[in-house]
DNA sequence: CAATGCCTTACAGCTTTCTGTAAGGCATTC
DNA sequence: GAATGCCTTACAGAAAGCTGTAAGGCATTG
């Protein structure tokens, strides 16, 4: 099992009851936490001119901002900046974020091991990712969906298409008309009321406002 | 000190990391964990009618969706049905969320006890926080401003109050009529309508969609 | 105390949103 | 090929959003 590893999270409590479930369920007695992304990557440099570097890394993708430190200001930027010290250490990315595009970048280019999406189950899912990391697998939040990811969007893509516009301020009347120089079909003013309308009973809106509102914090927009 | 205490917070790590700091410095011992807030309204129910109620709730705002148990979505909601059951039992949030009308109202309407905002010195300040209620007073993390408590508020506040409405899908006629009700003006539709006018030239916005959008994704809704 | 400016409010009108009904196109099923 | 279901579209009416005008309140200024 690792025998060093560093965990880059700013929630207090968060970090505590990973460290928690490490010693406990998985018997690792060397764990540095940082809150700080900045702190995160000295340890780490100084352990690795030391010859005694960490094996793993477990961090967040985003930090609240602070006064001091703010070189690195988030998760994917502290995993670009270790990747120059080494190029193989493990990575286990522990964050709220569920935008499949922004996670298969992730693995694409910054070469993470594993995401857990915190959740309910999240405490669990890490246990395991570690484990599987470890057998030099990777795992990935088995709730996350990253099979869109090339390609076929189809019927949410053009939803998402209409409240963009919506949200940039676009009347729908304006997007009927934009559809059709694009020749995109359907296109009637008609059709996208009834979709959108359709959006208000899947996300619970009460109206156009609330459904824009609600989207950008899902962060689907 | 509390003698029962009830957590709701969907985040496995986060309930963890509070539930160790709580036996671990302040030797409590009944701690009930919740990951819904339907369960966690079931159990202070059940507790309640059995005569052996818990005499605290800590709880995040922002739980994820899940498929079964939807009546309550949210901490508020959580804390709504609660004061149903029990007027005066203490409650604590404990949330990432930092804006100051959202949280002064969970003050005022809610009558919470604690508030303490996620971050990285938030186990501290939940340790404190316990304490304080404890003793009949409220507490609040000190980094958040709060000045505008009672009657005045100023003028971007005012602004944001609205904003925030009409992202959650009220209409300007409802939120005039919220506005009456807690005897703040002004509170006429015609100045909610120049008012947020004004604000599409601030913010070069279209319409109420492209503004909301736009006021998210700068962080200030 | 008259003049000025700013804010609040009411109201009018015009546009946009939202909802329901209805008709036609198209594919599937029996 | 008749029946069915789903999608698209048009249209209509009610509600809400947006904009401009006008009137009154209130404080400041000269």
């Amino acid at each position: 099992m690792f025998k060093k590893i560093l965990i880059a999270e700013d929630f207090q409590d968060t970090t505590k009851g990973i460290v928690e479930a490490l010693k406990s369920r998985l018997k690792i007695d060397f764990i540095q936490e940082e809150l700080y992304c900045d702190k995160a990557y000295n340890r780490f440099k100084v352990a690795h001119e030391k010859g005694d570097p960490y094996d793993l890394l477990i961090t967040d993708l985003s930090f609240k901002e602070s006064h001091i430190n703010r070189r690195l200001g988030s998760g994917k930027e502290l995993i670009i900046a270790l990747r120059d010290i080494d190029k193989n250490v493990k990575v286990i990315v522990n964050s709220m974020i569920e935008n499949p595009i922004e996670i298969n970048q992730l693995f694409s280019e910054q070469k993470i091991n594993g995401y857990v999406s915190k959740g309910r189950n999240s405490l669990n899912e890490l246990i395991t990712a570690i484990q599987e990391v470890h057998q030099n697998r990777t795992f990935v939040s088995p709730q996350l969906n990253l099979n869109t990811v090339d390609g076929v969007f189809e019927m949410d893509k053009y939803d998402l298409m209409i409240l963009k516009d919506l949200a940039e301020g676009y009347t729908k009347k304006e997007i009927s008309e934009k559809l059709k120089k694009q020749n995109i079909s359907p296109n009637s003013e008609s059709t996208i009321d009834k979709k959108v309308s359709k959006l208000f009973d899947e996300f619970g809106a009460k109206n156009t406002h609330h459904l824009i509102a609600k989207l950008i914090k899902l962060g689907k927009l």
